[in-house]
DNA sequence: AGAAAAATGTACATTAGTGTCGAAAGCAAC
DNA sequence: GTTGCTTTCGACACTAATGTACATTTTTCT
């Protein structure tokens, strides 16, 4: 049923009209989804969206279980991934804040906002919220941490993206890498082994100096 | 009948309007201020709204003006308390946190969301994260800290805030405190003193024990 | 009390969005 | 090339919002 984007000959498909929702949610809130201006930007009828659709709100089901997908349970893997010391796991965790594949941060600041206006998105986000801290936490307990400590710095490391993601900050990679070594140190209390450091920025795409 | 607010008799007035605004901005954001609800919420005829405003805009830009008011300031204030240790210092910061008068967070968060379908805005988004992170970042090297931690230690800990308040968190005074001071361990990386902590307990009307 | 002002309300014109219906067009298989 | 399913589109009916013009009411000032 659910063609590739466009092995037929038509113009529209369900996928189409979601990435526009998409696109249109990340610049522009949740409010700004709506169908008349997604048509225009398709070049589409209006109209048509409904062959689709049943509504507005089923489209914007869609982004809900879009996000859903992408963003839960990436921090979750990374967090569980192998590693040989705690700074090293802080690290497979950063992964995500750097790898727009692992994480989306447009996406998730967008449904942050829209959670203000709907208890429904509000519960979706806390349950989001919940499941990352607590795999968060179980990664310093496991590297022998305690409870309440484990508790407060897996807050800390995921409650500083959450608020990096609000500041819809625009920065280099540089900029944002020569923080790395201070954050490790911070969250986990032990400073990162150099060749540990040198595999993340290596991954990353990055060379210091 | 009602309305005791303002000392003229009339029922309407523009502090009225805008008081009715922040509310709604606060529930249910930006897109939700539009003049014929609240007029509504106000028993009002709607078209009264454009004796006290020019139209929406001038109402939007008096929300904003408020924000700035009230928000951007009292970090910088609390920041640059008289403290005698590193700890206090980060406990005076922490009043803006707990103490509504100080920081309005949920005004806040609706600002920031706001920003994403406003280039305005997020200007002034933007100009106010400067102004209290350089603040922060002044305390702590103040207390002796070197130039790039107290960099990433400002950033922490005005970011886990702002994050804290983006999981729009609903949670009992008691358990917050619980994690003062491993938060205060973790940002200024000294234990606070119980009498540092005492002080603090007692002027948000928390107990311990 | 009467005039001026401050505030409100009614009616109108306009815009941007929603969703339905049915007619038409595109493509595939036979 | 006809049939039939999928997709597109234009016309219609409706709703919620914006802002303007002007008449009306209520308060204040003298």
């Amino acid at each position: 049923m659910d063609q590739a984007l466009n092995d037929t000959g038509w113009r529209g498909s369900q996928e189409g009209w979601l990435e526009a929702a998409y696109h249109s949610l990340l610049d522009s809130g949740v409010d700004s989804v709506k169908i008349l201006p997604l048509a225009k930007k398709l070049n589409l009828s209006r109209t048509s969206f409904y062959w689709f659709f049943k509504d507005r709100e089923e489209l914007l089901a869609g982004l809900v279980a879009r996000w859903r997908d992408k963003n839960t349970g990436n921090i979750v893997k990374q967090s569980e991934a192998y590693a040989e010391s705690l700074a090293e796991a802080m690290l497979n965790v950063f992964d995500c804040w750097l790898n727009n594949d692992l994480f989306d941060a447009r996406f998730e600041f967008a449904v942050r906002s829209w959670a203000l206006q709907s208890d429904e998105i509000l519960a979706e986000v806390r349950q989001a919220d919940q499941l990352r801290l607590e795999a968060l936490k179980r990664m310093f307990i496991r590297f022998g941490l305690p409870e309440a400590t484990s508790d407060v710095r897996a807050r800390t490391t995921y409650l500083v993206q959450i608020g990096y993601i609000s500041m819809q900050a625009k920065e280099e990679l540089a900029v944002r890498m020569k923080r790395i070594p201070e954050y490790i140190a911070i969250y986990t209390g032990e400073v990162p082994q150099q060749r540990e450091l040198d595999r993340f920025f290596s991954r990353h795409g990055y060379r210091p100096g």
